[in-house]
DNA sequence: TGACTCATGTAAGAAGTTACATGATTCT
DNA sequence: AGAATCATGTAACTTCTTACATGAGTCA
């Protein structure tokens, strides 16, 4: 469902783009918040243009594909964004191993969130990186926001991270 | 993968449950970490059971199954908690879309932000009811840091809802 | 020519969702 | 007796991951 959302989107955002471009394009811009590969890219791009939200515009060298949105595309992509309510549910894997963090050794538990807090600190450094890039394109004051959300979100869960680290080591 | 630990963690922790009571102790618990329901649990179970992490105990009435962990069963959870590198990779729709809000107008802009801070004060309203619970065992006070990781996080996520909503308003 | 990158696709399987189906027990 | 809850299961489907397969163009 999303992918899908994605995909128009990446297309209405950067112009016409065939399948391998749009794997890069997630791997740099949108995987950062909605992960995709190759795998689910292609059969998906293939229903996108089978439901009329994307049209190829032709092919390029060594049998590539171009696409674009269509405005169908478009408009399904607006719709989406202010009409329907974005399904919920965490689901971290960092979490479900702390809500049992209690059953290994408190320099085990230690370890394991100073491990979870370096980890932030790396993700943190390239989205600092994206932060200080200067911003013009209503584009990119969207992706910005996206960026500052992460910003903020990270610096929360490193502080986090530390603070139960030094409490399981008192356990 | 990791149902399967958050199915072994829950017997270990609670003690001896039907496939029921584990589906019911999901929803209040485990749920705000790990989302499940029972078409996935019922089968999950008979494979928990087959690969020997955890055991029948007996049967309750109106052929309710009773399930408990198996030292295997535990001694795996540990080494999932220490030894296995948790999966990254974020899917977040609320981002997905903020990436991509610039197409529509900013009034619609806007509303989508507070909608989310306004969704965000209410999980943060039941979380910080957890939090004043009384913490006295050990399995408490490992549940009792997902709560502050999650409290902490949506503090994070209110402000950026809010400072979000605001810029959107003057474009 | 051999290695690398570009480029697309599929197949097998795991994980997750939703709905259907059934029956036992309890409560009013 | 009828409604609600307890209790388990499966079937169909969607989504996602991983790996396999293939071929075209580029560059040393």
């Amino acid at each position: 469902m999303s992918l899908k959302h994605g995909l128009i989107g990446l297309l209405a955002r950067e112009g016409p783009q065939t399948g391998y471009q749009l794997t890069k394009a997630f791997d740099r811009s949108v995987n950062f918040v909605w992960h995709a590969v190759h795998g689910q890219i292609y059969p998906e791009l293939a229903r996108l243009v089978e439901a009329g939200f994307i049209r190829q515009t032709g092919t390029g060298p060594r049998g590539s594909k171009r696409y674009e949105a269509t405005p169908e595309g478009v408009a399904e992509l607006r719709r989406w964004i202010t009409d329907v309510e974005p399904t919920r549910g965490t689901r971290s894997e960092t979490l479900l191993r702390t809500f049992f963090v209690y059953l290994v050794d408190p320099d085990a538990a230690e370890a394991f969130f100073r491990r979870e807090a370096e980890e932030y600190r790396r993700e943190l450094a390239v989205l600092e990186g994206f932060a200080a890039e200067r911003v013009t394109k209503p584009s990119e004051r969207a992706s910005a926001l996206t960026v500052d959300s992460g910003v903020r979100v990270l610096k929360a869960r490193i502080k986090w991270a530390e603070s139960a680290a030094d409490e399981a080591s008192g356990w």
